[in-house]
DNA sequence: GCGACAG
DNA sequence: ATCTTGTCGC
């Protein structure tokens, strides 16, 4: 049985002391282990449906693209949302609300939060795992985006970010072979204690020979989902790209919609 | 005071 | 995030 949380909600019009006081509930409600009902070994293997428990779950991937003013100025924020079930697009919606507050690093989710409320309520399936772009606990108060909308709606979620907000790799990071993870640990910049693990350094694609290396993604538990298995599952939907499908589908769509308002 | 800082 | 074609390398 879900327990959403709408009092957790992002409000833009916080304050940045009530914003980080929120963030602190949030991650006390979070749950960064696995509590879900899906099989996991369903997600990569589209064809083994059969032999296991029922359809593949629905994971779906969330972006965000920006529009902006006649003046020039980024007025509105576009959340995409791209469902996707046993490697098959499903479903794609998406809506705009606007831009309240400026990007600070650490408040992410009270700036995006909002479209992407919006746009998981245009959503007719229900999703069994949500993808983000951007940290879960791999942040200051263990309260990333994907955190954030991950314990509102309590669904499953999972952080995939490009770089690092916070937290110490415990090895180098540099050159990892595909299908390799780091462990990313809490550093003093954490509201945890040292060396609490966060998530992975996680390399989906790398090139094999030559001088060339391609950045690993940072992957944390957002909400139900523990560190182990959100690198297992962002490897498993990273095919032919670096990034997992449903986000790389997400953030075409995102530009895409944003088109298709501009042109 | 200085540095660090998801998208 | 966003402004943006070609281009270097396998």
């Amino acid at each position: 049985m879900r327990h959403p949380r709408p009092d957790l909600a992002p409000d833009a019009g916080l304050s940045r002391a009530e914003m980080e006081a929120l963030q602190r509930e949030i991650a006390d409600a979070a749950v960064f282990e696995d509590d879900f009902a899906f099989d996991p070994a369903t997600l990569s293997n589209p064809l083994a449906t059969t032999a296991s428990a029922g359809d593949p779950p629905v994971v779906v991937g969330v972006d965000q693209s920006f529009l902006t003013n006649e003046d020039g100025d980024q007025d509105r924020a576009l959340s995409a949302v791209v469902a996707t079930r046993g490697g098959e697009v499903i479903e794609r919606v998406h809506a705009v609300t606007p831009l309240e507050i400026p990007y600070v690093p650490g408040l992410l989710s009270f700036r995006e939060g909002a479209p992407i409320l919006a746009a998981l309520d245009e959503l007719s399936v229900e999703p069994d795992l949500l993808l983000f772009d951007g940290s879960g606990r791999i942040h200051f108060r263990q309260a990333g985006i994907a955190t954030h909308m991950g314990v509102v709606r309590d669904v499953p979620s999972i952080g995939v970010a490009k770089s690092l907000l916070c937290g110490t790799p415990r090895e180098d990071t540099d050159d990892l072979l595909e299908g390799t993870r780091v462990a990313i640990e809490s550093n003093s910049r954490v509201d945890a204690p040292d060396g609490t693990l966060l998530g992975y350094a996680v390399q989906t694609r790398q090139y094999d020979s030559p001088n060339r290396y391609i950045n690993p993604l940072y992957v944390s538990p957002g909400h139900r989902v523990g560190p182990e298995t959100a690198a297992d599952v962002v490897l498993a939907l990273a095919s032919s790209y670096k990034l997992p499908e449903p986000v790389r589908l997400a953030d075409q769509y995102a530009d895409e919609a944003k088109r298709n308002l501009t042109e």
